[in-house]
DNA sequence: TAAATATGTTAGATAATCTAACGCAAATTT
DNA sequence: AAATTTGCGTTAGATTATCTAACATATTTA
């Protein structure tokens, strides 16, 4: 239950099928990825593998673009979903911690 | 509501991958091919394309091989649970076509 | 024993991808 | 307004990935 690795995050496509699959150029998804908006891994040989989620993921970088967004403004709302998603996480670790020490359900402080 | 075309199911994977995923040599992922228990897609290049389902059928017949059965063996094996389910699905549709025309819900002839 | 099975290996051809660079119109910043 | 950045297209040459076809071979199977 610790690898909920799904077939959705596996990166185990080419660029040409995501472009088939996005619409979008092989030069324009390398170039969002030089921008840093994507992070495909790499076979041994140095080809580029992307997963069911980085296709999605350029799907809405595309719908993006096409709004007039620059790569840079959606790189920064990118690090801020990141870190609200973050937040989440240590907010319900605490929670956890708590619970686990006093068994707390729902005190004044809580939220 | 009528593509259900799941992640699963699309024909996106190289048989480099597919190789690195199963553990099976390309020969040997081919061969299984040449004996007609999988069905890659293809580039129009001509380079095949496997599901995260074929891998996983890919799987199993590597398991049943090693327990000795032939490919031959296999494939019967797999066209017998093929018409099973296609039986299934007919006896639905029948079912389906009778609660249409008469609203039956369980009458004597039905099981 | 003759035929079929299940691969490995090799060779040459073609397809797919890579990086790097040049160019350029449009948008943005200074 | 001038300078810079953005968002690509395109090209070139190199490398990687895949393809088909054929030969070899040990092990079953008919």
């Amino acid at each position: 239950m610790a690898d909920e690795t799904t077939y959705k995050d596996k990166k185990v496509i080419t660029i040409g099928i995501v472009s088939e699959l996005t619409g979008l150029s092989e030069r324009q998804i390398r170039y969002y990825e030089e921008r840093k908006l994507i992070f495909p891994e790499r076979t041994p040989g140095g080809s580029r593998k992307y997963s069911f989620a980085d296709v999605e993921l350029l799907m809405e970088i595309a719908n993006k673009i096409e709004d007039g967004v620059q790569t840079h403004e959606i790189r920064k709302e990118m690090i801020r979903a990141q870190n609200n998603l973050n937040k989440e996480v240590k907010r319900k670790m605490i929670q956890g911690q708590l619970n686990a020490q006093f068994g707390i359900r729902n005190g004044p402080f809580s939220k």
